[in-house]
RNA sequence: GGAGGGGUGGCCGAGUGGCUAAAGGCAGCAGACUGUAAAUCUGCCGGCGCAAGCCUACGUAGGUUCGAAUCCUACCCCCUCCA
């Protein structure tokens, strides 16, 4: 599968993007001697992407970086139907409003990895042609090219089928208005290729069939693998939930720390996938053995958090963890924070509700455990009394720095 | 339409009148060991409370009882077999 002669190709099979691709050869020869225009969907459930949705993104930087024209297609049509993709209930329908901050969000994460700028990547929504589409027309042009037979082949629905789980009729559409969305935008913007996960295959295999049915056009089709980590578990998901790219939803050092705490054996695997170091670079940090893998960790977590925040913050979260983990001067001004203020300091905040604001607890209860099981510290020092009650004289330095177990830390500073 | 089985904490899954905030497992959190890894071992693991205790919780709504996840009634949902 090396032998691709175009750039965009090429790099994507040796850095282990690919999992299936439709006519690898004819899309090899069309990114080797035109522009490609190639597009992603995500879909409109949350105000900002995760880290399981790094890889598509990962593939439309690379897009671009060879020369091509990137597309991020938000489903702020499809998210009002739901992808009964690989879930076994329905999802919940959202709001317009809901909507619409959503898409919001969704742009912020991808402008850290994409150049919308005059020409570059663009960012189109599906509501702007669904929403305005005529159900006989729709059936006359669109619907004929699909027979319900084949729909009940796909393995998204032949698994609801199998259970005897409901699947609405709203759902049962989702496919078409996916694989519409593929002609609409080769029509509009000369769009060839559409990528994605493994679990889209379908999806978008449905989108190629569409085109050339109706247009006669040939489209492409290429998904990358779900990934997993080397135990097993899926990747991006931690104890509070989805590895967030926005840092309102979760704090650039929590990101860096994210990769900082990946599993030896997925070290290389994702050098390659989530940052642009050279391949030699890579092989060179993956033959680290022992403690001196962490070296190489140190290089994922900097360059995945450059990409998603910026190389400013990057080294910010790097010295904070260098201090916080490996001695050396307090530079921790890159931790999480929370503000309290001075005249609630004057009268004594109990160490359990700082616990509970900071977050690293859910309540204060369990700020009680934490604290008789020895895991909480106060500036270092481990907290043995939960009735500590912590004053304005805490405070010389201006902050108090809480941890949850070593790597959990979050600073309070007075107002 | 008929017969039977079932809905328990984030998930799986025991429990058939008080000893049950509910066994066990998984997941999670913390501690020890390490390399901020993995594996292993220990503790914790509904909320409020210093505690005693109170509150919330075994599909939903009622009822029986001193006392119900456990018994009764109705309803909702799921599964298996038959027509």
């Amino acid at each position: 599968m090396s032998g691709f002669r175009s750039d965009f190709l090429r790099i994507l099979a040796e850095r282990g993007f690919i999992h299936q691709c439709t006519d690898p050869e004819a899309l090899d020869a069309l990114a080797a001697s035109d522009r490609l225009v190639g597009y992603v969907g995500f879909d409109c459930t949350a105000d900002s992407l995760h880290v399981g949705n790094l890889l598509s993104i990962m593939m439309l930087r690379w897009l671009q970086r060879t020369g091509h024209r990137p597309i991020a297609l938000v489903g702020g049509g499809t998210t009002k139907v739901g992808d009964p993709s690989g879930k076994d209930e329905s999802r919940r329908l959202l709001s317009e409003a809901e909507i619409a901050r959503n898409k919001k969000g969704i742009l912020h994460s991808l402008e850290k990895f994409l150049d919308f700028g005059g020409g570059g990547a663009l960012l189109v929504d599906n509501a702007d042609w669904l929403d305005r589409l005529l159900y006989i027309p729709f059936l006359r042009e669109v619907g004929r090219h699909f027979t319900v037979n084949r729909m009940l082949t796909f393995e998204s629905v032949r698994q609801r089928l199998e259970r005897e789980q409901p699947l609405t009729f709203l759902e049962f559409n989702y496919m078409v208005m996916q694989a519409y969305d593929f002609l609409e935008l080769n029509r509009r913007l000369g769009c060839r290729l559409q990528m994605g996960g493994s679990d889209q295959w379908g999806n978008i295999v449905c989108g190629i069939e569409l085109a050339r049915r109706a247009d006669g056009s040939q489209l492409f089709g290429l998904t990358c693998p779900l990934l997993t980590t080397a135990s097993g578990a899926k990747m991006g998901k931690t104890a509070q939930g989805a590895v967030w790219l926005n840092e309102n939803r979760l704090p650039p050092f929590d990101y860096w720390q994210f990769w900082r705490n990946t599993e030896d054996a997925d070290v290389g695997r994702f050098l390659r996938l989530f940052t642009e170091l050279p391949l030699a670079e890579i092989a060179r940090l993956e033959r680290l053995q022992g403690a001196e893998i962490n070296e190489a960790k140190k290089v994922l977590a900097f360059e995945a958090t450059r990409l998603a925040h910026g190389e400013e913050v990057a080294k910010k979260a790097a010295a904070a963890a260098r201090s916080l983990f490996e001695g050396g001067r307090a530079s921790i001004e890159a931790l999480p924070e929370i503000v309290v203020p001075r005249d609630r300091l004057a009268e004594g905040v109990p160490v359990i509700e700082l616990f509970t604001l900071a977050g690293l607890v859910k309540s204060r209860g369990e700020a009680r455990r934490l604290i008789r099981g020895g895991g909480a510290r106060l500036d270092d020092r481990r907290i043995t009394d939960e009735h500590l009650v912590v004053g304005e004289a805490d405070f010389d330095s201006g902050h108090l720095k809480l941890s949850a177990g070593r790597k959990r830390h979050v600073l309070v500073r007075a107002a």
